[in-house]
DNA sequence: GCCACCGGTGGC
DNA sequence: GCCACCGGTGGC
């Protein structure tokens, strides 16, 4: 809500998100966006794959609206933001320094309901369609498969990103009481955050500190 | 029967 | 307290 202005640049693209029906694994993410070091504008990055090399060098390289320019000719910090924290996107802050997914691989996404115990799944496709949900597996998977060239587990990250909004994760001694009947029940702490949640699947988080963010689409049925 | 999703917990 | 890991299961 507050606009800080910060210098992070968040990268965010968009996935599109059309209702392609196949039943290909789809990321639950609308959109990956940067935020211009300069001037903290939010910039839609094109592809997840671009995605995935910006956010893997951000620390070493920023990003500037002109580096946008690689896809969105005469781009510049005096163009209005691709996106803002309005309200109609959730944002997720990933982390930093995550490598970049192997060729041929996949690096899923999914951002789960709230009110769960955790905020979001990552798993990796192997170019077999195997999906492999940690680094055990992943490791098992290298060893069972030595015809992969050069691979090794250091390019794997199962790290989540986090939501911008408090209490988007049920805390853990939470009453379990509060998600079925919370009609007659004192909410601890952040009241607002609640009220946010009325807006249903509206609500959104927001990258910030230089991390990359992804956009999660408005869930839809 | 499969698999996407969620919960729980052990280890740090 | 956090999070990596994995078991369970509901919905298809």
């Amino acid at each position: 809500m507050e606009g800080k202005p910060n210098r992070s640049d968040a990268i965010g693209n968009k996935t599109s998100l059309s209702k392609k029906t196949s039943k290909r694994v789809w990321d639950s993410i609308a959109a990956y966006t940067v935020q211009c070091e300069k001037c903290s504008k939010w910039r839609f990055i094109p592809t997840k794959e671009k995605y995935e090399e910006i956010r893997e060098r951000l620390a070493e390289q920023p990003f500037f609206c002109e580096t946008a320019r690689e896809w969105h000719l005469d781009l510049s910090c005096d163009d209005e933001p691709d996106v803002v924290r309005d309200g109609s996107w959730r944002w997720a802050i990933d982390k930093p320094s995550i490598p970049q997914c192997p060729p041929g691989w996949q690096r899923i996404l999914r951002i789960r309901a709230k009110g769960g115990t955790k905020f979001a799944d990552v798993y990796y496709v192997t170019p077999s369609s195997k999906r492999l949900r940690s680094m055990m597996e992943v490791q098992s998977y290298l060893n069972e498969h030595p015809e992969l060239p050069g691979l090794t587990a250091s390019q794997f990250s199962f790290q989540i990103p986090s939501p911008l909004e408090e209490n988007y994760v049920r805390k853990r001694h939470a009453r379990s009481v509060t998600l079925h009947d919370m009609s007659d029940t004192v909410m601890p702490v952040n009241p607002t955050s609640w009220v946010v949640s009325d807006q249903k699947r509206d609500s959104h988080l927001v990258g910030e500190e230089g991390s990359t963010s992804y956009v999660e689409a408005p869930a839809q049925s």
